[in-house]
RNA sequence: CGGGGUUUAGCGCAGUUUGGUAGCGCACCUGGUUUGGGACCAGGGGGCCGGGGGUUCAAGUCCCUCAACCCCGACCA
């Protein structure tokens, strides 16, 4: 009866994927659609996931010894202009300003759709000697990029962000830092997210523009289709060039800064949603869960119950976790489908008869299981057992990308699989773009990445046949 | 940006064919009984029918127009 129920809610992911993310979003209270086309409003429940994620990640950038800053909204035309790839990229998706109040502007002023341009603006101004050196800034914002399609999270026309820009001395400092922060990107999908990601470089295609090369995470979603969850680039001296960023070096010449760029959006609450979310709705990993325990009272009427309850969430909370009690008037079993709903990695339910046994009943959220718990320690059981889920949903999301990663050594293989077998697939390349290029028209498929764990496939290339010099991640891609 | 669809209460929908008092289910509010997997009874509140313009004695319904959203493509960091 209460699967029923659920299911009349969200649509089965195997029914309709697209659909059941649209419910997920909606149904768990993430976010809402808004009256400004291909922008939404992020709800409290996903604005907490991000301030969680956001949190965790500043006191990385911290550790690692970045500093925040918030640069303008706009930018000026010219300044867009200086640095030529890069305006080219990003042309057709920039929203303009063009008046203030009735007044038409002497120059247009572009939305940032990323912040280069006036870091580097900046950087000019602000860098004058290698003691000035490394620069490394951050900075949280919105930026704006006019979509043509949007979907919640995945792909708005406004999306909230953290970009990190940097300046080094030399290039290979600039090279240590882009690599360094893949890493962080890495370890925090890992340890914070519980999802897997494969890391490489992106083909000259798929590069940054204005970059001189491209960093990736990928991620692999529950219907097989890849998703960018963070990039780090490494633009060598070029944008210093465009902008003139020069410091004095020790012997006193002039030289250019070698800068680096990495951001990490709100995207990443897709991915979330994409790789552990199930039929029931969304599956929240513990380190970023708004609410990590969510305590039910039972039959809550009855005497003592209810302080039980109270006593107990506070016990939790000041053992440092993240505790709701919902004492509302609903069913114990609307309760349980709602939370479920919503990701709550733990519920706990409390009732006479375990008072009685000095005990509750957990149900964790990764795979259903319900066990008795004691009150005596129960903080730190409640803490083990989110430790696990944790674990769990790691290794459920590794299992899955894992047999959803596919090898072609052939070009019908690889159509074959990219037709009938959604998810990544192993393949050797040439190198040459135009091969890359022909595999998209053919069979929607783009490269993700060049693993650094690199794999001997085939001595050739899966689609020319000819020398190959790179194994390749491809994938259809969000 | 193309092709298709949708827009009526917070949510899901009927009503449009044939113009004539704005409906249903869930949710919400009040009171009561309930409480270990989406409770029940009784009473109640809530609508510029997506926006604008037209036709008509009369428009949710017919005509024009604009917009938003969804699906499929194209494009895309």
């Amino acid at each position: 009866m209460a699967d029923k129920k659920l299911v009349e809610q969200i649509t089965s992911m195997d029914e309709d994927f697209a659909q059941w993310y649209t419910d997920i979003v909606k149904k768990a209270e993430l976010a809402d659609y808004s009256g400004v086309r291909g922008c939404m409003v992020i709800r409290p429940y996903g604005y907490a996931i991000w301030e969680n994620i956001q949190k965790n990640l500043d006191a990385i950038f911290k550790k690692t010894g970045h500093e925040n800053v918030c640069m303008p909204m706009f930018i000026p035309e010219s300044l867009l202009q200086k640095e030529k790839d890069h305006v080219e990229g990003f042309a057709p998706e920039v929203a303009w300003v063009t008046h203030g109040g009735q007044e038409e502007l002497a120059e247009r002023l572009c939305v940032r759709p990323t912040s280069e341009t006036l870091f580097c603006d900046h950087y000019s101004n602000v860098i004058q000697s290698y003691r000035d050196l490394p620069k490394l800034y951050n900075q949280w914002v919105s930026v704006v990029r006019w979509e043509k399609t949007s979907r919640p999270f995945l792909r708005s026309v406004e999306f909230l962000w953290q970009e990190g820009h940097t300046a080094h001395a030399t290039a290979e400092e600039a090279q240590e830092e882009t690599l360094r922060m893949l890493n962080v990107y890495a370890d925090f999908c890992r340890d914070y997210l519980a999802i897997p990601v494969v890391m490489g470089q992106k083909t000259d295609k798929e590069r940054f523009a204005g970059a001189k090369a491209t960093y990736t995470i990928e991620s692999l979603m529950h219907d097989g289709k890849a998703l960018q969850s963070g990039t780090s680039h490494n633009f060598g001296d070029g944008f210093a060039k465009a902008f003139n960023i020069q410091y004095s070096n020790k012997d006193n010449k002039l030289e250019y800064v070698h800068q680096t760029s990495w951001g990490m959006s709100t995207r990443i609450i897709g991915a979330i949603i994409m790789v552990h979310g199930d039929d029931n709705g969304l599956i929240l990993p513990p380190n970023i869960a708004p609410v990590q325990v969510v305590i039910v009272p039972v039959a809550m009427h009855k005497p003592g119950v209810l302080d039980r309850a109270n006593a107990l969430k506070e016990e939790l909370e000041n053992a440092g976790l993240r505790v709701k009690i919902d004492a509302s008037d609903k069913m114990p079993g609307w309760k349980f489908a709602e939370y479920e709903m919503k990701g709550v990695p733990v519920r706990i339910e409390i009732g006479p008869r375990d008072i009685e046994n000095n005990q509750c009943m957990s149900a964790r959220r990764d795979n259903g299981e319900k066990a008795a718990i004691s009150l005596d320690g129960v903080a730190d059981s409640v803490k083990a057992l989110l430790a696990d889920i944790h674990n769990n949903m790691l290794a459920k999301a590794t299992k899955l990308r894992d047999e959803k990663t596919y090898t072609a050594t052939n070009f019908d293989e690889f159509t074959s699989i990219a037709e009938n077998k959604p998810g990544f697939i192993k393949a050797m390349w040439c190198g040459d773009t135009e091969c890359e290029e022909a595999i998209k028209d053919k069979t929607a498929v783009t490269s993700r990445c060049i693993p650094f764990e690199q794999e001997h496939i085939a001595d050739t290339c899966v689609h020319c046949g000819k020398k190959a010099t790179k194994m390749v991640y491809w994938g259809k891609a969000y």
